[in-house]
RNA sequence: GCGAUCGUAGCUCAGCUGGUUAGAGCGCCGGUUUGUGGUACCGGAGGUCGUGGGUUCAAGCCCCAUCGGUCGCCCCA
């Protein structure tokens, strides 16, 4: 008989077991609690969209829409893309939904997003961030509320100490187009020692070459015009205003002139939260204004701020989350199943977690338990036998006060909870 | 798309300059011991050494190709 052969997973997924899927669930959680601190509110968007939505919003040059992008037919013959970020994707279902009538609207999501790149450490095919955004809000106050929001966020995670907020303005549109025709000028003065990856950018994104990591690049970078001089009395009034909102808020950052971001539509407003515990990976959380976008996609003039940031990254960085210690429920010997299954009923409906092995002998199941963290175990034995019907036995760096808990629980309720078992 | 590196049991890995029947720990299965209770002992199953070619009397080990993992470039969260 041939050997039928497993499909393996496709690359770039992930399965994620235990500890793994806990750190993951972690971050989601404590992003729904300070959400809800915030008021943002939960919403839900499709996987998939329209070709459309993604090739029109992030610009048809950026590396996502040339060549990251999960493309493909469906049986209509409609040109469909699996997400390869969320803002486009909101700012569709704004324009759509007739959402414009809440603005200013503050809503945040989580989710899968899919871009067809090679996998290297916190980087994957299928990805998951969270997302924050605040659309219809032209003032400041916005970015400085995502920023605080953002900044919250990482320190109820547990990893603020190592992670640094970066900041930057691109200005409004008059001084973003000021500065990047400033830039080009410059780097076309260099052109001849410029990095062949970088003559491509001149082309492409200009803007881009300001973060090169290239060696050859790095002086003509570092010598490039900041936007601070080209930035007009708006836009620097602007800027000043998010960050004297940090300041007020005691959130620090420091400035990052260098900073861009790859995707065409953002203004104002740059930001990234870095760490250097991921390897080539140093963003944990970025986003940016966005003021133009919406009306690119063919909705009202709509400003609009937010930001997204990698699960996968941030639960990398915080500590194992806690694990459950839960009792174990051994019965003495076989016949004393039922009762313990009484038993389990009894503490989990109190709100205790609690386990049972499903084989082997006692000694084998208090092996098991042990195993597994077990904060104490539950012998269910013979009405009347020695050393009593009920015992619970605290284990290794138990908690005293819940055992005492338990054991009280048990045998206070013991009698009337097993008296239809039959067992007695 | 490019580069580096790795690929031996379910998992983590060992395997000397190529040389008999490929090993360990953990896990799994069975048993012994104990018997108001955890850390003991014995045994067993499980591997076409990623796959396909090649070199050689002989390949887990050398060469080529291919697939996959990891890390980096690009780009991004």
């Amino acid at each position: 008989m041939a050997k039928i052969e497993t499909p393996r997973p496709i690359r770039g997924t992930q399965d994620m077991l235990g500890e793994q899927a806990d750190r993951f669930a972690h971050v989601v959680a404590t992003f729904d609690r300070v959400r809800r601190l915030y008021g943002f509110q939960r919403i839900e968007v499709p996987v998939f969209e329209s070709t459309a939505v993604f090739a029109r919003s992030l610009g048809e040059s950026t590396d996502v829409v040339s060549k990251e992008m999960y493309t493909f037919e469906d049986r209509g013959g409609d040109s469909l893309t699996l997400r390869p970020e969320f803002t486009a994707g909101i700012a569709r279902a704004y324009i759509t939904e007739g959402w414009q009538q809440y603005a200013p609207l503050k809503v945040a999501t989580h989710g899968p997003l899919f871009r067809y790149e090679r996998p290297q450490k916190g980087r994957f095919r299928q990805f998951h961030q969270l997302d924050a955004e605040i659309i219809g809000a032209a003032e400041p106050g916005a970015d400085v509320e995502l920023l605080v929001f953002a900044d919250q966020l990482l320190k109820e995670l547990g990893i603020a100490e190592g992670v640094t907020l970066t900041l930057n303005t691109l200005g409004d549109a008059a001084s973003r187009d000021a500065w990047r025709d400033a830039l080009v000028r410059h780097f076309v003065a260099h052109k001849n020692d410029l990095s062949e990856d970088s003559l491509a950018r001149l082309d492409r994104n200009p803007l881009r070459i300001l973060d090169s990591k290239d060696p050859r690049d790095r002086p003509i970078a570092d010598s490039a015009p900041d936007i601070d001089a080209y930035l007009t009395d708006e836009a620097r009034a602007f800027f000043e205003k998010v960050t004297d909102g940090l300041k007020a808020a005691g959130v620090n950052h420091v400035r990052n002139a260098r900073l861009v971001r790859g995707l065409d539509y953002y203004r104002h407003t740059a930001f990234e939260f870095v760490t250097d515990r991921l390897g080539a990976q140093g963003t944990v959380l970025g986003g940016g204004r966005y003021d133009g976008l919406i009306e690119n996609m063919g909705g009202p003039v709509t400003p609009a701020v937010g930001w997204a940031a990698g699960i996968e990254r941030l639960a990398m960085l915080i500590d194992a989350p806690a694990q459950q210690r839960p009792i174990f429920v051994i019965p003495d010997a076989p016949h004393l199943t039922d009762k313990a299954n009484a038993a389990l009923s009894l503490l989990r409906n109190a709100g205790i977690a609690s386990e049972t092995a499903f084989r082997g002998n006692a000694k084998r199941q208090v092996e098991v338990a042990n195993k597994k963290g077990a904060q104490g175990i539950l012998f269910v034995r013979d009405a009347g036998a020695t050393g009593g019907e009920f015992y619970v036995r605290p284990l290794l760096g138990n908690d005293i006060e819940e055992v005492r808990r338990i054991h009280d629980l048990v045998r206070s309720a013991g009698i009337d909870a097993f008296a239809g078992t039959g067992a007695r």
